[in-house]
DNA sequence: TATTTGACATGATGATCATCATGCGAATAT
DNA sequence: ATATTCGCATGATGATCATCATGTCAAATA
């Protein structure tokens, strides 16, 4: 059959840069629609206006998309859910990091939402390869929530940070597993207060350092 | 071909019933290792020592089968979880079953380990079936935590118990999902913290309000 | 003892999957 | 102008899947 082409006139590297960007869109899409197992070749081909023949012009093999679908879908996530402004404190931005992530648009949007809840325990299952995968974007996210309160380039509240994740995995994906909307609600708001109990105590922690600080010198 | 009878002389019901134990036990497993879509009716019956087609002797349907393999593995795993004896406070319930359930042998024995973690996400893109058998088991393990500091009937600390099932669920997960085995025991030490946090927090907060039942009295 | 039942095995059906072989045709290189 | 490259489509391959049709044989029933 005559191929079809709508792109007339583009380079070519061009063009294959492109259908690389809808196959990864689409990638990601399915990724966190149907899990690993659902991001088929052929359906994720299709949902990018392309045939399954086209795919190993990409990718080698269907384990490869699945980890750089999922890197795309951490990169284009991470920034939404971790810039802020004007933060007085740590705990402060705890609880508004929490308030964002852990709230009911989030949860109901699974094609769009943040890729380490989505493939948690699909990532326990996978290969090693998308394991370091996933281990390189969240320690990168970690950085990115101490964000603002880095010192000397250290991240100085990972811990708080490793905590406010784990809240966040857990109520959302418990939200998620559950079918009564008005409890899924619960866990959601729970979660919220959890991180606010814990960003008080880092908040009344580091105003005991700096006071100790203070009375030493 | 002739037919394999390794258990002549036995009631057909105690057969059978058998036959059913060994494909949920089967299929709890496969739940657990593999997920929803790992427990295959093939793979499953073999397992169970039995062949595809006598599967729909026992179910109708896949569908079916997930969803009571699924409360088999929670049913058999909650006493393991929540039977202890001898807490003093109820925040001290709270550290203990968080250091049971966020430990490395927990987190390497996926096959055997806690059903609500390992099919978190499956859940949340299963049918309104299983959502509500998990939602149904989730709730009656919350009570089980609750357990012996239940008052009057009523389960009286269920948010504190979300909390911990929250941190529980994400710091299992992610500790699997993450490569090195280092940044993975790191998780599970940070989400014990955090439930002690939230623990003393609870016991700071129901002591106070004893102090203040003393006062009014 | 004769008949019926039902748990299980075998095998077929059509669907979907990952991967590969092949060919086309337009953008490139010569 | 001619030759080459390569992104993409078509189609085949063998695997695995859920489900169903059919047969068999021992236990249950009559």
């Amino acid at each position: 059959m005559t191929q079809i082409t709508q792109t007339a006139g583009k380079r070519r590297a061009d063009l294959k840069q492109e259908s690389l960007t809808r196959i990864l869109n689409a990638g990601a899409r399915r990724l966190r629609n149907e899990g690993l197992n659902g991001a088929g070749i052929v359906p994720v081909m299709q949902e990018a206006g392309l045939t399954h023949g086209a795919f190993y012009s990409h990718f080698a093999s269907k384990d490869d998309l699945a980890i750089a679908a999922f890197v795309h879908a951490i990169r284009e996530g991470r920034p939404r859910w971790t810039e802020t402004s004007g933060e007085a404190t740590w705990g402060q931005r705890l609880k508004r990091l929490a308030k964002r992530y852990l709230a009911r648009g989030h949860r109901d949007n699974l094609a769009d939402s943040c890729a380490f809840v989505a493939l948690s325990t699909d990532a326990a299952r996978a290969n090693d390869r998308f394991r370091e995968a996933y281990e390189a974007e969240f320690r990168k996210t970690l950085a990115a929530i101490d964000g603002p309160f880095t010192t000397n380039g250290a991240t100085v509240h990972a811990d708080d940070a490793i905590a406010l994740m784990a809240l966040c995995v857990g109520g959302i994906a418990l939200s998620r597993a559950v079918s009564d909307e008005r409890f899924s609600n619960r866990i959601l708001r729970v979660c919220q207060e959890a991180v606010a109990a814990l960003a008080d105590a880092a908040d009344a922690r580091e105003e005991t350092q700096e006071t100790q600080r203070g009375d030493s010198r």
